[in-house]
DNA sequence: CAAATAGTGTCTTTCAGACAATATTGT
DNA sequence: ACAATATTGTCTGAAAGACACTATTTG
């Protein structure tokens, strides 16, 4: 092959964005480094790509032994390629960052050889120095699941495989730091075709009337999107104790 | 480098979908391939990343070079990254594709070493077998262009630095292609705050009261976007004759 | 029963879209 | 004057958000 002496290659990294709900706080999964630079600190799971496979498949693949579990993510996606010439000291490396969005797991991270991952709040982290551009890559992360709750059913993806409507609304609440009326929710969600249908059974909470039980329906896009514009810090009205 | 030799490089190319409005019609700019595979063939324009340069620079490089043109685009962004290991038969290769909108340009292609270049009508190119994952790769443009026409003021990228709302109007209805009442579209336009502010002068057409000049206003958002939902074909009422 | 949460109803305001009306120009 | 286009006005229906109200459960 001609252009196999002729063009520098370069050495291309899947990284993944997971992100979860833990404690009504939004976390991603950070993996200790063991090598050289940046050496035991925090940083996003993620390696080399192999030959013969695909880059979905390579986040797949490290989301896998990164966390140990043999989670099939409810979400996953192409993020973005960051390869600023001198991202990583070492080589010419480009990094095509996925995005991973998790169920709440029981226990947060143990397996294989997955005994440097750790679940820890975005918040704690963006205001950390991270390796490499590692930084710019959470960040996007984050608004880009920001972004998608607005218009795809990307919330139920953060939740188990049944849930109520207020397991939803924790979500968007979460995520985008922001109180929303349980009574516009409701309507809201339950009106939009194809997000979530009626699973069998109700769900308890400590107190109050159990919550009819929902799963995720077939829409990959919200139409019309639940809230456009931005999340406005509450307009004219009360809300908010 | 420890990694150097452990891991295998890979040849990233970054491909650039670069598009633009022609007699009515969205067009494509698409190169002739010169050299082996698909030898003759119309593909995007694209070519390897260099050391020491980043990703966007990279395909502002190859725009530059491709079209002859030293035109700077009034859009460029990252469209998403094609790795699938079978996609180049010579090597394994992963292309950064890139999103470009230029405004018509008098002279089509001509210049230094550009002389296979040539714009292209989407539709048709759209249709005929294209070398590599190209297909893909422009139909993702496409779409993204589409959409971000929607809550972006990515419209006025495909018309001069100054135009009227009659254009920004074709350009919706072309990229589109769905008739819009010039009314509505008019009062929109000019009420999103920050999409279009007052230039200079009028324009007039071949017949009908003449247009007031408009450029580019500072918002990179349209909040509220111009119309939700997906481009129905023409809900209730009469429109188009 | 009181507190808490789920879910429904209602009202007001805003806005999108259809379409009429007015303003200006070239032929 | 007529045709064509720009721009503004008007009206109607749908939807968003605020908030009251009803339905059920636990303590």
């Amino acid at each position: 092959m001609a252009f196999t002496s002729e063009f520098p290659p370069v050495y291309v990294t899947v990284d993944v964005v997971v992100l979860t709900l833990r404690d009504d706080a939004l976390h991603v999964l950070m993996v200790e480094r063991g090598s050289k630079p940046w050496q035991g600190r925090l940083a996003l799971p993620g390696g080399f790509v192999q030959q013969q496979e695909d880059l979905l498949a390579a986040a797949r693949r490290e989301l896998r032994e990164e966390t140990g579990l043999a989670v099939q993510p409810a979400h996953l996606e192409q993020l973005g390629t960051f390869g600023r010439p001198d991202r990583d000291p070492r080589a010419r490396t480009v990094a095509v960052a996925h995005l991973a969005v998790l169920p709440a797991l029981p226990e947060p991270v143990a397996g294989t050889d997955a005994a440097a991952a750790s679940w820890q709040p975005v918040a704690e982290v963006l205001d950390a120095e991270l390796p490499f551009d590692h930084h710019d890559i959470l960040a996007a992360g984050v608004e880009r699941a920001r972004s998608k709750l607005e218009y795809t059913p990307l919330a139920t993806a953060f939740v188990g495989p049944t849930f109520t409507i207020a397991d939803l609304r924790h979500v968007y609440e979460t995520v985008w730091g922001r109180r929303l009326d349980p009574g516009n929710f409701h309507r809201k969600v339950v009106g939009s075709p194809g997000f979530v249908e009626r699973a069998p059974g109700e769900r308890s909470g400590s107190r109050g009337r159990p919550a009819a039980v929902y799963r995720a329906g077939p829409a990959t896009l919200l139409n019309p999107p639940l809230w456009r514009g931005e999340p406005a810090p509450t307009p004219t009205g009360r809300h908010r104790p």
